[in-house]
DNA sequence: TCAAAAGTGTTATCTGTACACCCATGT
DNA sequence: ACATGGGTGTACAGATAACACTTTTGA
């Protein structure tokens, strides 16, 4: 029943979650810190795309792996045998952004064999044996992988970014200048945005985006970023306001040349409550 | 990398994909008859619930256990390693309807480590037992699975049912009298359910479900089925033929003491298109 | 001839859309 | 004072909702 494939895992200060490749040779690894592939499902894996929202352009969170290529890839992660899938999830995030699911969201699992580009796979597996990884370890990471994706639309400002113990950098990339994912990652993300675009047409989601207060425009830019287009001030305005999900506070006084607009913040409570019940077909 | 767990599977005339567990003790198998797991992905699985319609209402495919307590489950089966998970789905429902993906989606993949009820492993395991699965067998039927979930809206008059080795029959069983299933499967049904009726609000999906020719009064009732709500008569009509995707035939001329109703069909090309457009968000 | 249900009409109301007007603010 | 952009008003087009009227059909 369990696997028999040997992996080494560094267990760090606060997690145990993270496979460690280590270019020491594997002997300079504590005796504690070796464990092998047991604890996790194999061939499945959770990725997540993880929206940001900062100048007004859709960020999406990447990593760039310790490789020599630099290859980018989006967070993601095992499944532990014991573990949801959707905990594997928000364990992911967690560890990356420090934030515990404002919305996480399973929206595609992605199941093609060839998610990896067969043209991908040697610089993929040359990448593996420059980290010193070999034998039944190349074995576990070259073997192909379902992997579910999972959607969040995250508070930039509220992140607290850390890299996992593959990856040498950890950024928000804008949608225009989003680099190379490896496997499938792009489509992953397209994917994600789609669905968002979608959802966005009858559920107000993606004011989890926003900073605890805002103006209705920021909002706008939102709405505008996600939609891939461009809506009516005027109307956009009042028919937010309508969802009455929001609360009115004082006025921005920062130093723009014009009226200084109202700040709003959601009324958690309504806006779950409007989630809960969506729209209807008519008549 | 491979594992390495025996399983006994018997190769049917027109398909190798399905177990076979047989009351026979394993000798009496043909050794060409034997395989192991190898073929398959551990721990993964797809489960299909395909909707039909008829005397006007939704209902959903299941199949009954060759066991003792004759256990309903979904059609649904395990995916090969060199087998994307949309070919698995598709597979599994052409060999139990014998017709080629009508319409088949992926909605959400299952993958709670509790998908199986406690209380409801012992009498699994007895039912496993009783079919004289044991040792290694067991293990991959007892192992943790994680199941992707896919819909698909049938038109029942084209089906051709067909069992699979694990069990006695397959029906249509009407959303009112569906019977208790195995696993999480009764809320993999609401999960897809949901699924079409939020589609429906902006796609004119379902209309698969219906013979090649059909009423107004027939597409109502079927949105009435999965809206779960009465609509207007006259209202539906005229905002269905504004779709413009269908094409008007001659009447029927059934023995109904009323006026005979025009029969409609699609227009395959126009409802193509409407559905690859779908809504947007106004203003 | 009559009940049943199709096809179509009518109307009030609501929503979407476009754009205008006035007001507050920092330069 | 004035350019900028917020807040709100208005008016038209189209969609929605409720229901009425007429027509066709088999019994």
């Amino acid at each position: 029943m369990t696997q028999r494939y040997k992996i080494y895992l560094l267990c760090t200060n606060d997690t145990k979650n993270f496979l460690y490749i280590s270019h020491m040779n594997k002997k300079t690894i504590p005796d504690e810190a070796l464990f092998d592939t047991d604890p996790f499902m194999p061939g499945l894996s959770v990725d997540c795309v993880t929206i940001g929202f900062e100048d007004n352009k859709l960020k999406v969170l990447v990593l760039k792996w310790k490789t020599l290529g630099g290859l980018w890839t989006l967070p993601g992660g095992f499944v532990f045998k014991n573990e949801d899938l959707n905990e594997a999830a928000i364990r992911v995030l967690k560890e990356r952004t420090g934030i515990k699911l404002p919305f996480l969201e399973q929206f595609h699992t992605f199941g093609a064999v060839n998610r990896r580009d067969p043209n991908e796979i040697d610089g993929f597996i040359k990448n593996l044996e420059s980290f010193g990884i070999e034998g039944e370890l190349m074995n576990w990471f070259s073997q192909r992988f379902v992997s579910a994706g999972y959607v969040s639309l995250i508070d930039i400002q509220k992140c607290n970014l850390k890299t996992d113990v593959f990856s040498a950098e950890i950024k928000w990339a804008s949608l225009e200048e989003l680099p190379d994912l490896i496997l499938d990652h792009n489509h992953i993300v397209k994917t994600a945005l789609d669905y968002i675009k979608n959802l966005l047409q009858y559920l107000p989601v993606g004011i989890t985006l926003l900073p605890e207060k805002f103006t209705m425009k920021e909002l706008q830019y939102l709405y505008e970023a996600i939609l891939q287009k461009k809506l009516d001030r005027g109307n956009f305005q009042r028919k937010m306001l309508k969802l009455d999900i929001f609360n009115r506070h004082e006025k921005m006084m920062e130093g723009k040349a014009n009226k200084a607009p109202y700040l709003y913040s959601i009324d958690k409570e309504r806006y779950e409550k409007l989630l809960a019940n969506g729209y209807g077909f008519s008549s």
